[in-house]
DNA sequence: GATCTCTATGTAAACGGTTACATCTCGTTA
DNA sequence: TAACGAGATGTAACCGTTTACATAGAGATC
């Protein structure tokens, strides 16, 4: 593997000149420059990634913690994240399936060094964790994590408020019997969309039902457990709202196993509109929440910290939500098609 | 931040000592190693990667190239990956989206030092290009390339074999008239998931139709159109193999918009069998072919390239198919439940 | 022609580790 | 008791860069 020195012995000049061009600093002489490049090209020279690093205490990388690599929403997360950091020319360093304290915690300390600026998505994470293991410099976004500390930049979906006003657009179909599958247990996303179902259902005058309140874990295979446990209640609800997509398809698919009608016998929604909610059948009505934007503004958000050494104001932003009405909740709109019914979207709350 | 230096110092011994009691070697009494672990928790020490890799050429890093993050597909080769990865105590540097040659070419150079060995997923990619900007050192995967070199392992999915079989067994269920919606235009899986395609319908002593044979992008989107211009020729064809699972389900979406019911007018299967296949309406059949598996094996296979300083005998390694018959074929399950009619394969081809 | 600027370049010290080699101290053996 | 071997530790070179500082030469200014 060749050197800077190789091509700087090559090239008749020192390092310094050769670090000068290939970094764009300090003045060189046009000619030098030229010679330089063509004994750089010549040896196939690429600066060596740890040597500059180590120098210039910058890594040039971003680091992304996630809880579990599972079905379409971290999928979109990660494309949003890649796609800025690579147009920021900045490496990705992914790590998922942290689901322990002390995982994260080993994460974390890897990591160290590794990246300029973390991205953190983790339900099992909180101030005291961060600051144990962190080097106060580096940056941190947190990402839908409940920490209650305002010393880091986060980012949160609005989880109430969306499962709040999709409870409520449920309700204005008529439905008195609302039930919910919840997320997983402890999460944070699970607990705010839970808050926003169970007062949604209280605004309303209703009494929410413990009985139609079952448990679920985001998976596909949850939901479908979880709507049979709802269909052998007697009486049945009406309406299931179920906390992400993953479990709302799970849900569908035991609707239509036990034959119940959707959304005739039983309307049906999400929550995160992944990429697939408007291919289903039925369509599936869901709260939007932009996920690769998500990604999008947390790459960005952590450059923005990188660039000014971690010293900028700290802000905690809230990504505000819509729903998206297909057919699922009872919307009648089956005579649209697939791509006009994705612009569905009722007038901002 | 903390280095050796510090710890050393501190512990009254020689940053030697520290080193060794940090990667456990030579011999280091119990005493002093108790000392040195005492102060670097009390400092917060932590190695230093960058350092560390610079000394001894290793990253403990892994890079993972992948052309397009989208979907379910992705989503699982990264899983697989990322778990394959952690447990070997190896980071992962994800790099996506490159469409296009010059756009690999650039990630392949930032990603030199960076990383101790590479898995590239690109149909973009050739020998040439590899072995112009990567060092010989460099332990290479190659992920459903194709490249005709021996010189780089390689894992492919058996394209051919799962496309023929599939379309044999649609032809089973009596099918004269089978269309494919076809993948991206230059892709090695797409030409040879047509080739099977093509080679079993001409084996069934039928002439393939080119107009049975519409263009499509492996995106739902693209299933969609491809299906809507399907239904609009005379006659219209009865089954329609899709070559992924992201077009099947946008033209199980095409077809319920044109209600037309799958599968008694029209049978549909995809190719990959992603997650939520089987809670689709109606329950999608698929080829399978481990995807997390193969993110697993890719990773397995570069540490154990990297293990042995590339200097192990290359593989080509082509993973098997299988079906998974479902509903939307046209087979007879309908009164299983998912969970059983996830485990229904035929026998061994 | 001495002084001052400015440009172009070189020198060498970091950056944070690892590790070959040297050294020192003991207990063991002939 | 001298020689030896093994264990414990230190010394210093090295990994590939960047960069503060030094230096040299060429015009420009007085």
């Amino acid at each position: 593997m060749t050197t800077i020195k190789d091509v700087a012995r090559e090239a008749g000049v020192s390092t310094a000149t050769v670090s000068r061009v290939f970094n764009n600093v300090g003045p060189v002489d046009a000619e030098t420059e030229r010679k330089v490049r063509l004994v750089a090209r010549r040896l196939k020279y690429v600066p060596n990634a740890l040597g500059r690093g180590l120098s210039t205490r910058r890594t040039d990388a971003i680091g992304l913690l996630l809880p579990d690599l599972f079905g379409e929403f971290f999928s979109e997360v990660l494309r949003g994240s890649d796609q800025t950091a690579q147009q920021a020319h900045y490496h990705l360093v992914v790590s998922s399936s942290h689901n322990n304290r002390e995982e994260i915690r080993a994460a974390l300390t890897m990591m160290r060094g590794r990246v300029d600026g973390l991205v953190i998505m983790s339900p099992h994470i909180d101030a005291e964790t961060l600051n144990e293991n962190l080097p106060q410099s580096l940056p941190v976004v947190l990402l839908n994590c409940y920490v209650e500390s305002s010393g880091f930049d986060s980012l949160n979906i609005d989880n109430y408020g969306g499962a709040h006003a999709m409870t409520e657009h449920l309700l204005s179909h008529g439905h008195a019997s609302l039930a919910i599958i919840k997320g997983t247990e402890g999460n944070f996303d699970a607990r705010e969309r839970l808050r926003g179902w169970a007062d949604a259902v209280r605004d309303a005058g209703i009494t929410p039902d413990d009985r139609y309140q079952v448990p679920g874990n985001f998976s596909e295979a949850s939901g479908y457990e979880a709507a049979q446990r709802l269909l052998a209640l007697t009486p049945r609800p009406t309406a299931i709202f179920a906390c992400n997509d993953s479990m709302a398809i799970g849900a569908l698919s035991a609707l239509r196993d036990a034959e119940v009608q959707v959304p005739r016998e039983v309307a049906i929604a999400g929550f995160d509109d992944v990429p697939i909610a408007s291919y289903l059948t039925p369509a599936l009505t869901s709260v939007q929440v932009g996920i690769h934007n998500l990604g999008v503004k947390a790459i960005e958000t952590a450059l923005h910290a990188v660039r000014n050494k971690n010293a900028h104001k700290k802000q905690q932003i809230v990504f505000p939500t819509s729903l998206v009405l297909r057919e699922s909740c009872g919307c009648n709109i089956s005579s649209l098609t697939n791509h006009q019914r994705q612009s569905i979207v009722p007038e901002g709350r």
